[in-house]
RNA sequence: CGCGGGGUGGAGCAGUCCGGUAGCUCGUCAGGCUCAUAACCUGAAGGUCAUGCGUUCAAAUCGCAUCCCCGCAA
């Protein structure tokens, strides 16, 4: 059976992995071109190219993976079927008609819910409990085709989207090993999905990392469970960005009368507590714009913040 | 050549504009004190001020170059 893959973020190393370690015959890597990026501008690849090059598989980067080259290219591969996952373009219907068998693509979550490019930061930052890995056969609407196979896993109050993101895209490649099990025996089922109990995820802009004090405490957790890979929580300290790193709910009541939101109630050894519309977040670990991330007990050693200090005005 | 911030005893910072004895909060070590605290008091050690070159009577501070760290933007 010969396979193409389409992959970009690191999300999908562990599939293209398996894949190898399984010895399935994957003919080319396609993933998006090299970019120059980061601090400097200088050009970078992804995790999968590199993946890729350690096996010496094939690598194709085009700019338009729906233009009349990347589709010559695509046929002469004479691929049974597509494997696409987090690559980070939409494939027409003429791309998906391309492999003999069909295209399938896995989704981190359990569609039709969050279908949508942020799945993962979405269903932590919502609060949800249970979320998973869904694998569809694809069609020309993002994340609507037929369902393959779905798998479940809980989100635990703790749960960062580093961690489940990691454990998802584990569980990814398992199913994707299990779903070329059933294509290759042909016994599977695809249910089509109910479009009416669709929601989606949509992508993560930079200001969904400002802290909103107002809001309570639990949901400025959530957000910040969500969103710690990128844009990270952040909010205001005399004027400079302050990035949060380690932040949790503070157990106790604040039993002064109400406190406006964002104020800083509590100065430990190694902690402080600032107050939010409902109850307050203890903060443990954080970095100022320019500066390293640190432990607060280092930084109260530089900056005298005082009890009453206010965050997150610009 | 994308834009910007930074490098000062072990940690975090001030001092740099306007050149003139190396400072703050901690930590470490020694001694003291308290029923007790993130305790407190007294004392000590620990710096080629990122690196190199230059200007100057004199450079952490001014100029040029290099290395490294971080934020933004993508």
């Amino acid at each position: 059976m010969n396979i193409v893959f389409f992959g970009s973020s690191h999300f999908a190393a562990p599939s293209l992995e398996a894949l190898i370690r399984e010895k399935y015959n994957v003919t080319l890597v396609v993933t998006q071109p090299d970019k120059k990026s980061g601090r400097g501008m200088h050009p970078s690849h992804t995790v999968i190219k590199s993946v890729a090059q350690g096996s010496s598989i094939g690598i194709y980067q085009p700019e338009n993976i729906n233009s009349k080259e990347a589709a010559s290219v695509l046929k002469k591969q004479n691929a049974d079927l597509f494997v696409v996952i987090a690559y980070g373009q939409i494939l027409t219907q003429a791309v998906l008609d391309i492999p003999k068998i069909f295209a399938i693509n896995l989704h981190a979550s359990l569609l039709p819910e969050y279908r949508g490019a942020a799945p993962i930061n979405r269903a932590i930052i919502n609060g949800v409990k249970t979320t998973g890995i869904t694998v569809i056969k694809m069609n020309r609407k993002m994340d609507a085709g037929e369902v393959f196979l779905k798998k479940e896993t809980e989100i635990s109050q703790t749960d960062t989207v580093i961690d489940l993101e990691s454990r998802l895209s584990e569980m990814a490649a398992q199913a994707l090993i299990e779903a070329l099990r059933l294509i290759k025996d042909k016994n599977y089922k695809l249910v089509p999905q109910d479009d009416k109990e669709a929601s989606f995820a949509p992508k993560l802009h930079k200001s969904d990392g400002e802290i909103h004090w107002e809001e309570p405490a639990e949901t400025i957790y959530n957000s910040f469970r969500g969103t710690l890979n990128w844009p990270g929580s952040f909010t205001y300290y005399r004027g400079k960005l302050l990035r949060v790193c380690k932040l949790s709910v503070y157990p106790q009541e604040l039993e002064k009368e109400k406190l406006s939101a964002g104020t800083v109630t509590h100065i430990f050894k190694d902690s402080i507590v600032v107050a939010c519309g409902k109850g307050a977040l203890l903060i443990e670990e954080l970095q100022l714009e320019g500066k390293r991330k640190m432990p607060v007990q280092e930084f109260l050693s530089g900056h005298k913040i005082s009890l009453g200090e206010v965050l997150g005005k610009k």
